[in-house]
DNA sequence: CTGTTAGCGCGTTCAC
DNA sequence: GTGAACGCGCTAACAG
C-alpha cells in the first residue's frame, strides 16, 4: 500500500505539499498539484481514513446502532436519518448491539469511532450508554429512557397511541377489550398500557384483569397470548395488542380456531409495520411516525455538533391508520 | 478525554506499562495491573480506537456493503453473516451505497476503513471495487460479475431460478407464460429471463415478445408492466415475475380489474421476501439461499483473512417455494 | 521480573 | 512550498 510518503518521494516534493494538493488547498499551484495528483494515480495511493481522522480527532460519520442488523427493521426510521445525513456530507454506518459488552455497537461507542450516535437497541445497557456519553459525543436514544446530561431522548408518545387505539375501539361500540403487553420490561409497553387503562376508566368502562395478557412482542408470543384468551371462555369484542407483530399472531391463532375478523373480534396493533397492510384482513394499526423521529435524532445530532444547545426531551405523536379489523 | 498518558501519569508509571496491563500482557505484577485498571477507571479511560488500528493496521471489522441502508432489507443474508462474524470476534458493520463515489461504503472501501467487504449494491462501480481491490483486502461480490483477482463473487444461480419457476408453471399446464422482467442493466434479471426462455424452448412453447414485458424490480414498476399486459387484450394464463415486489404490484393490478388469482392467472415470483407469505394468495416464488450466502461470504472472508486460499466463484442453488398463487 | 526510552504508523497543520 | 511537531497507542530493546 502506498503511502503519503511514496507520493512526495515520487513527485519530488515534500509531504506536507502532497495533503494540500489532495486536499484542495489553496495555497499549491496547478503545476505542482496536477505533478501530485499524477504521482499518486501511478502509485496507486489512498490515504488511510484513520490516520486522518486520528489526527482531526473527528470521523465525520454517525453511527446507527440498531439490537439487531438482521432487523425488525425500521426503514423509515433509517430514511429518516440517512437524508439528513447525506445531505449534510456525513457518513452513516449501521451497528449491532448483538453480543452485549463485546458487540460492535459497544466497541464504537467506546472507543469514540464515530462523531455521534442514535441508538434503537433495547439490548444495551444504560451504563453502557452513560458511560460513554461526554460534552461533544452527541448520543440520541429513541424509546428509552436514560437519565443523563450529555443524551438525548426522543420518544414515541406511547400513551397517547394507547389511548388513541383504546378509544376508537370504544367509539366504535366495544365495550369490552382486551390488552396483549410487550414483555414485562417494556418501557414502551407499559405506556400503552396506561394510555389502554386510563381510556378505559375514561369511557366508564372495566379493565378487567384477565383482559390484560402477557406477550413478548412477538408473533408467537401473541399467537399464544391469543390463545390463552380463547381458552379463557369468553371473548372480549375487540383485542388491543402491543404490536403488530403480536397483532399477526394473534390473527393467526384466531383463524385457526374459526374466529373471524372483524365480523366476531376487532383487532388494532401498534407500530404500521409494512406486513400490515398486507394481513388478512390488513390490520387497522397506531403509526409510529419513524421518519420524523430519525429526521429529528439527525437535526439534533447536527446542531449539538455545531456547538449548538438542544432539549434533552423530545416526545412525537401517533397517528391511527384505520383498515379493516376492526368493526 | 483521558489518553493513556494521563492513566500512566495517575497510576504513576510509564506509558507502556499501562498499555501491558490493559492489553493482558503476562510481564505485569497483579499489583501494578490493579493500580493501572484503578486509574483507567477513574479517569474513564477509552482507548482510542483509530491509534490502536493505526498501528495494528488492522481493524477487525467488516462492512456489509448495501444499496441503501433502508433497505429491501436481506435480513437472512444479514444473519448468516451476522452469525459468522459474531462467532469469530469479527465486528461488522453495515454500509450505505447511496450517493455515488461520495458514499460512505465508497469512502470505507478505499480509505481501507476495514478488513473486508461484502458488497450487496448494484449502485456501486465495478471501477471502485477493482479500485479498492487488493491484497490483503478480501471483496466479495454478492450477484454481480467483477474482473478481478482480488474480488471473489458468490451468486445465486438465477438462470436455474429462471428456468424453475417457468419449468414449473408448464408442469401445471400452462402454455402461455408472460416474463416481466427487472430494469434493463440488471445481470440477474437477464439470467431469470433466460432461464425462461430455455424452459419455454425445451417445452416446445414460444415466448412470445408481447409476453416479456419490461419491469425495474419495483412494486410500482410490476403494477405499470401488468397494466400493460392487460391493455394488451388476450391474457397469458400465467405470469412469472422478475421479483417479488413486481409480482406484489401485479397482483394488485389484476385485483383492481376483477381477475383472480389463481383462477383466472397463475403468478410465480422471485426472491422469497416475508411478504409473499402475507399476500392474498399467498405468492409462489423462487427462493434464493441468502441466509446461505451470508454465511458462506463470511467463510471466505475469514479464509482469505487467514491467509488461505479459496476459488473466485461460487454459485448457490434456488429452491421453488410452493404457495397458493398457481392453478 | 519491572519499568523506561525511543520510535513507529500516516496524514494534518502550523510556523517559517 | 517545506520541515517538523503532533495525534495516540503499541511494542522492541534496554536498563534497573
Amino acid at each position: 500500500m502506498a503511502t503519503i510518503k511514496d507520493v512526495a518521494k515520487r513527485a519530488g516534493v515534500a509531504i506536507s505539499t502532497v495533503s494540500y494538493a489532495l486536499n484542495g488547498s489553496e495555497k499549491i499551484s496547478e503545476n505542482t498539484r496536477m505533478k501530485v495528483l499524477r504521482a499518486a494515480k501511478e502509485l496507486n495511493y489512498k490515504k488511510n481514513g484513520f490516520a486522518s481522522d486520528l489526527k482531526r480527532t473527528k470521523t465525520n460519520t454517525i453511527a446507527l446502532i440498531l439490537s439487531d442488523l438482521a432487523g425488525p427493521y425500521y426503514s423509515e426510521l433509517t430514511t429518516g436519518v440517512q437524508e439528513i445525513t447525506t445531505a449534510y456530507g456525513y457518513d452513516l454506518i449501521a451497528c449491532s448491539a448483538q453480543g452485549g459488552p463485546q458487540s460492535t455497537a459497544v466497541k464504537f461507542l467506546r472507543e469514540k469511532r464515530v462523531d455521534a450516535a442514535i441508538i434503537l437497541a433495547h439490548n444495551i445497557s444504560n451504563e453502557v450508554i452513560t458511560d460513554s456519553a461526554r460534552e461533544g459525543f452527541p448520543i440520541i436514544v429513541l424509546d428509552r429512557h436514560v437519565e443523563n446530561d450529555h443524551v438525548i431522548q426522543i420518544e414515541v408518545d406511547n400513551f397517547q397511541g394507547g389511548f388513541e387505539a383504546t378509544d376508537y375501539l370504544i367509539k366504535k361500540g366495544h365495550k369490552e377489550v382486551a390488552f396483549i403487553s410487550g414483555p414485562a420490561n417494556s418501557h414502551d409497553s407499559d405506556l400503552r398500557l396506561k394510555g389502554y387503562i386510563t381510556a378505559m376508566k375514561e369511557a366508564g368502562l372495566k379493565s378487567a384483569q384477565r383482559w390484560v395478557l402477557h406477550g413478548d412482542f412477538t408473533r408467537e408470543g401473541g399467537y399464544r397470548a391469543t390463545k390463552m384468551l380463547i381458552l379463557q371462555g369468553t371473548l372480549p369484542s375487540a383485542v388491543f395488542y402491543g404490536n403488530d407483530e403480536m397483532a399477526i399472531g394473534g390473527m393467526q391463532a384466531f383463524k385457526e380456531k374459526g374466529i373471524r375478523i372483524p365480523e366476531d373480534i376487532s383487532v388494532v396493533g401498534f407500530d404500521d409495520i409494512e406486513l400490515a397492510e398486507f394481513t388478512t384482513p390488513p390490520l387497522t394499526t397506531i403509526k409510529q411516525p419513524k421518519y420524523e423521529a430519525g429526521a429529528l435524532a439527525m437535526h439534533l445530532i447536527l446542531q449539538k455538533l455545531g456547538g449548538g444547545e438542544v432539549n434533552s426531551y423530545y416526545k412525537v405523536a401517533t397517528e391511527l391508520i384505520e383498515r379493516e379489523s376492526v368493526k
